[in-house]
DNA sequence: TGTACATCAGTGAACGCGCGTTCACTGATGTAC
DNA sequence: TGTACATCAGTGAACGCGCGTTCACTGATGTAC
């Protein structure tokens, strides 16, 4: 965990902007999203306090940052889930919302970032872009699954879309933390989403 | 909004407590929940930067406490909706559960601290024990639902209230907050959550 | 009821520190010819 | 291929400022007798 002491081989850093989300990240993790300084980040990056100004307005650009490249890499994470409905709809579109969960539990600093960190959606539309993306993916798992159902029977992609997200996005920020805010329950995360998911299916009428 | 301007009219503050929560309201509101110091919120508050150590120990003792009340005038809420499930159980549990939205929309500064503010667990055990609190009556609610199924086809309350409180939960961090945060979507929180409700519940075989 | 005294809850001045930000600068890199 | 030059991405010193925290203090309140 000593990356950040490492000597530069040059006077140009070589990927600064990459520096500086990784050590945001290390600070969120240990202090939380507002819990650091752009000059502490700048410290942990092993640059200037004055190097940062060349990537970011500031301290708040920088959070922004990380949060977008934390949608991506959940974008991603969904999208390598669902890896197109393969084998079958049904495993797909579960492995689909555990990818949520672990995603939370593995990734606390970017969803942090991506969900608490109190960034205005109007000053950085691009976030809203960014999320919207991954959002998409559960969108297609969840087309798939009411393709299942028989015409006529086929309850609205959106609403079925939101719920789920709604439902793995409670369930993984009140007890799926990888950190210290989680309120521990004796039912684990997946098996609450599992459970959830098998009665919430049931009650739409679809067979998995 | 002046308050924090009247002069004291003595020397005592009165109820200094009271006005350093009431400014971290303020200010969680307007900048977030690490987007203050304790400074501010004392001159916020009308006082010398001296006076908070009276009592609090630190900025953060603050905000922890700001989340205490926080659960305990959510647990009130939920309390006062759900109302000893009167008239009758069915809209008692609506109720309840459109509270926790409206909560989260019409007290988004109390919402942060209690779910956002990063605040570790483990060095505040009596924020678990406020949530714990206002988590009874949801499984209060949910015990007098399940009980209106028959006997033998009665689901495990536990796990139901974990799951009602997620969607809530994540229904009203996603979609449901009266700041800049949220996600908007064509449809309304309260109708997510009644429609996501109206499945599950047939999902579980209750009719409601 | 009056008084003496303990305790409580503030003041305000002081301090050192680190932050944000600017600046003129310089080393490294890319490119036109 | 060599060279001149523009641009890029850093440095490091400097600044004023506000923060956190401590301290001896003092005004207000509560209470024993």
């Amino acid at each position: 965990m000593n990356w950040h002491k490492k000597p530069r081989d040059s006077y140009h850093h070589g990927n600064l902007r990459k520096a500086l989300i990784d050590a945001a990240l290390d600070l969120i993790r240990s202090k939380g999203t507002g819990g650091f300084t752009f000059a502490e980040a700048a410290r942990h990056a092993g640059v200037s306090p004055a190097a940062p100004y060349r990537h970011y307005k500031d301290r708040e650009a920088l959070v922004a940052d990380v949060a977008g490249q934390g949608y991506k890499a959940f974008s991603a994470a969904m999208d390598k889930a669902w890896n197109d409905g393969k084998p079958d709809v049904a495993a797909s579109f579960k492995r689909t919302g555990e990818a949520y969960l672990l995603f939370a539990r593995d990734q606390p600093a970017y969803y942090s970032a991506m969900f608490e960190s109190g960034l205005n959606i109007a000053t950085y539309p691009e976030l809203r872009t960014a999320a919207d993306e991954a959002f998409d993916t559960l969108k297609v798992a969840v087309t798939a699954l009411v393709a299942t159902a028989p015409e006529g029977s086929r309850p609205p992609v959106l609403m079925v879309s939101l719920h789920v997200w709604a439902v793995c996005h409670g369930i993984a920020s009140l007890f799926g933390r990888g950190d210290g805010a989680a309120f521990k329950q004796p039912i684990s995360p997946q098996e609450l989403l599992e459970s959830h998911m098998l009665v919430y299916l049931r009650g739409l009428g679809l067979k998995v």
